[in-house]
DNA sequence: CCGGTAACTGAAAAATTCTTTCAACTAGGA
DNA sequence: TCCTAGTTGAAAGAATTTTTCAGTTACCGG
């Protein structure tokens, strides 16, 4: 952090501590577990995180959700209770990718699935 | 459409038309092409194709894109020129889907890849 | 420990995106 | 052709995100 010439501010590490206390939050949801810090300010840090490849912003069909990409990961959405649930086990087949990705340098993927969770079947 | 008590409007007419002359358009880029459909319609419309199943909003990082469902289809997104290109064959392996998921049921699923395309390198 | 300064913050205003309201209009069945 | 449920669009409203700018602060060098 400091490296960047970016400076420590409570701000930021209140912001930072809200974002590890749960993934997938919602500005709001953000915002609820540091109040002290300005609108802006939550913005603008979650920018900043985002720039240096901390932190990643999602829609999965409700607007922009905020998560830290430490570890790649992927997600399963219940459709049903709305419940975000993760799993790290990569099912994508490199030998399945299609031939016209041939000349397409693949940086990342995200894979979201979708469907029921255990508790609403 | 007529099935469900809708009626087969000129401006539904439009806006499906300029869906199908494009894949991933933003909503400015649709309203380009249906000028004569009222913002509020043109909402109302991705909306209402949406709840049929015809249409799916999408965020690729940059706000809302829309497309036509058609088929299951997965994106390539070049993150040097933004060109989002598609592909049909899916690397999903059902085989190495997580323990997690025994009791999810799954309904469907959205793989993106994020790289550099061919003309970019 | 202290001062200087580039970086940072937050309130307000602005911009953007999307939704609601409501009066007027129309597609399509009777 | 008439009737009506469904549809449209302008305006207003709400929600979300960005910009501006004056005041504040972290932290480096001395």
């Amino acid at each position: 952090m400091r490296g960047g010439g970016y400076k420590a501010t409570p701000q930021r590490t209140a912001v930072l501590r809200a974002l590890i206390e749960e993934q997938h939050q919602s500005l709001e949801e953000i915002r609820a577990r540091c109040p002290e810090v300005g609108l802006v300010t939550v913005y603008r840090t979650l920018d900043l995180l985002g720039e240096l490849g901390i932190v990643r912003r999602l829609d999965l069909g409700d607007g922009s959700r905020y998560e830290l990409a430490e570890y790649h990961h992927h997600h399963m959405i219940c459709e049903s209770c709305g419940n975000i649930s993760e799993f790290q086990e990569c099912p994508l087949d490199p030998k399945l990718l299609p031939p016209e990705s041939a000349d397409f340098e693949v940086w990342s993927h995200s894979l979201e699935v979708y469907g029921r969770c255990g508790a609403c079947r």
